[in-house]
RNA sequence: GGUUCCGUAGCUCAGCUGGAUAGAGCAACAGCCUUCUAAGCUGUGGGUCCCGCGUUCGAAUCGCGGCGGAAUCACCA
């Protein structure tokens, strides 16, 4: 519509005015909702041609498009802006197609498709997932969904962390004092237990570098001489010499791990396509960094420690092979990289991972640059904000760390609460009753954290700030399982709504503004996908629901008198059904038929 | 100090490719269940869009300069 009206305006300047609009300068703009009309121009740009006042311009391009141009009924002009109404008629016709094809999303599609990997997740294999990651998570599986929407083709990566001191610390830990300790010997899920021996040498090592500093060394001192972090140095050294004993045990307590985050990620409803361990990329990351020392790119201290020099980029000196030749976090990301582009030739890599690691990233691709490697442009870090605590940050020395498996356990007893309390899903075996209560509870937590910018730090409050009122999951899901409820009746009534019998003079006020609403659609996904930001979808998921909501308050859907009418709201009803669950599924979130 | 990000109602957040009187929810108060699900709807109150300057017919939005907050600048990952 609004192409055809630029047309319109253009051909109405040239008749005017006789003059060549240049497209950019016809703004057309939805009109606001207190002003009457449904598209506004913007006429302040087209006054030097008119040579008139606002006021008088507005009305002569008003005047002729409405004797030009039959789908507008009708135009006022407030100050400088031309509010043009456009008959119901025109909408009815616009959305009986829309409902037939129901193909809401073909414009959202890109021209030139992509090879994208998105790498999400990332988890640590010495602790289970907390908070941050469930951020991480989401956000990495809804940009997987929208992008491979709008077509794409996504591969959703993720790159396990396995290997590192921080995991020879959870191994030592578990040597000196486990006794042996087993995931089925204590019932407890795999990364919870190797978590636990994590904490358990971060207390021994602390209560080390305590008596070391009583004992008159400076800070740094006790922090490196301590007997915990030597053992975990020289375990990290076995492990990197394929020492049979070390590498059995890191295998062994890696296994659990990766148990209990394959239920962690099945309750949260993500998965991976390819997944990488450092432990098979860190190699080649080397193999590269002697590659690059040879060419004269890097260069080597002393103590044979290998070395990036990015002043000339803005950037510091950025260590690459430690002095015992092991490897640090950037050599394993610069073999990741190297070996995905071997293997997929992407046009994008997306690393959803947290913002402390920015300048990690700008180093990542300075590096990779400079040796040579085209495709490092291609490399985007999805750089997120921070959860944190109404009390501060989170905290795993403070015990502030809310746990991922815990804080889904409860959403869902949450839901479970606030359901039974209102009196809900009577008549519901326990089963019907469990998947509602996931699907709620799930949906609560999904949304609460997708609706808010990616780059924003953001406040999690568990206790109160998940109600399920409001700007929340739950109210969208509620507004999808009202309007399936309609249909139930409907059906019980035998009415039948036919896309292709919408009347022309059934579209009331209301009906056009969803109307309306339904046509960002496919320009909310597109911009989600460009700016990488699914909350974009979201907070439009919420706006659509609001409209419906009052909607279905202002108006009988199923008992107006009028069949014409009745049709067209119950397809309507449909419709937005359809785009809100289309929506929602973009962010993850899946919808209850009753709640 | 360098770099990156953020600053909108008491709180949590939208709005930002410049457009009219800046929006929701929560919290507070007042109403609405014999009619398709009240996890809802309606109304009232609540604002120096951090500050200043600039660009413009027009700035929450763009630019520059401040102020405030966060992250990072490890032989941790």
């Amino acid at each position: 519509m609004e192409i055809i009206l630029k047309e319109k305006i253009r051909e109405a300047v040239k008749a005017l005015f006789n003059n060549d609009l240049s497209s950019d300068l016809i703004q057309i703009q939805e009109t606001r909702k207190d002003f009457k009309g449904d598209f506004t121009l913007v006429v302040f740009p087209m006054l030097r041609f008119s040579k008139n006042t606002p006021e008088k311009t507005g009305e002569l391009i008003g005047n002729y498009l409405k004797e030009n141009f039959k789908a507008i009924s009708g135009f006022n002009v407030i100050k400088g802006f031309l509010n043009l109404e456009i008959s119901n008629a025109w909408w009815a016709e616009y959305f009986r197609n829309l409902a037939l094809s129901r193909n809401y999303l073909e414009s959202s599609t890109v021209s030139n498709p992509q090879t994208i990997l998105v790498e999400y997740s990332s988890p640590n294999t010495n602790k289970p997932l907390h908070l941050g990651h469930i951020r991480n998570n989401l956000l990495g599986y809804s940009l997987f969904r929208i992008l491979s929407t709008v077509g794409h083709r996504v591969i959703k990566t993720n790159i396990v962390n396995d290997r590192g001191i921080h995991i020879c610390k959870s191994m030592l830990a578990w040597q000196k004092y486990g006794n042996g300790e087993t995931p089925e010997s204590s019932g407890m899920k795999g990364d919870h237990l190797v978590g636990k021996y994590y904490v358990r040498f971060e207390q021994e090592y602390k209560s080390q570098v305590e008596n070391l500093i009583r004992g008159g060394l400076n800070e740094n001192e006790a922090r490196n001489s301590a007997p915990m972090m030597k053992e975990a140095r020289e375990m990290l050294l076995k492990w990197e010499a394929g020492d049979r004993e070390v590498v059995e045990l890191w295998k062994m307590m890696n296994s659990w791990v990766y148990a209990g985050f394959d239920e962690t990620y099945r309750k949260l409803g993500v998965d991976f396509d390819r997944i990488y361990y450092e432990s098979e990329t860190y190699k080649f990351g080397k193999e590269i960094v002697i590659e690059a020392l040879k060419k004269n790119i890097l260069y080597q201290n002393p103590d044979s420690s290998i070395w990036a020099d990015l002043s000339a980029e803005g950037l510091d000196q950025k260590l690459l092979l430690r002095s015992d030749g092991t490897a640090v976090y950037m050599t394993q990301d610069l073999g990741t990289a190297a070996d995905r582009y071997r293997e997929y030739h992407f046009d994008k890599t997306i690393y959803v991972v947290g913002n402390e690691q920015n300048y990690h990233f700008q180093v990542l691709r300075a590096i990779l640059k400079r040796m040579g490697y085209s495709w490092a442009d291609g490399l985007i870090h999805f750089s997120y904000g921070m959860v944190e605590l109404p009390e501060g940050k989170m905290k795993s020395r403070e015990g502030t760390v809310v746990d991922a498996d815990d804080l889904i356990d409860e959403m869902q007893e949450t839901a479970r609460e606030v359901s039974l309390e209102l009196g809900k899903l009577a008549g519901f075996s326990g089963d019907e009753k469990q998947e509602i209560f996931r699907k709620i509870g799930l949906g609560a937590l999904k949304y609460f954290i997708l609706k808010v910018d990616p780059k924003k730090n953001m406040t999690f409050n568990p206790s109160e700030s998940i109600d399920f009122n409001g700007n929340t999951g739950p109210f969208i899901q509620y507004t999808y399982a009202r309007i399936r409820s309609v249909f139930r009746k409907a059906e019980q009534l035998k009415l039948n709504a036919r896309a292709d019998s919408i009347s022309d003079s059934a579209a009331g006020q209301k009906e056009v503004d969803l109307i309306k609403l339904i046509r960002k659609f496919p320009v909310i996904v597109s911009d989600a996908a460009k700016e990488h930001s699914p909350a974009i979808v979201a907070n439009y998921c919420y706006e659509l629901a609001r409209e419906y909501n009052q909607f279905y308050h202002d108006f009988s859907i199923l008992n107006d008198e009028n069949s014409e009418v009745r049709n067209f709201r119950l397809i309507l009803s449909d419709v937005i059904s359809d785009v809100i669950s289309k929506g929602m599924w973009l962010l993850g979130i899946e919808m209850p038929e009753r709640m």
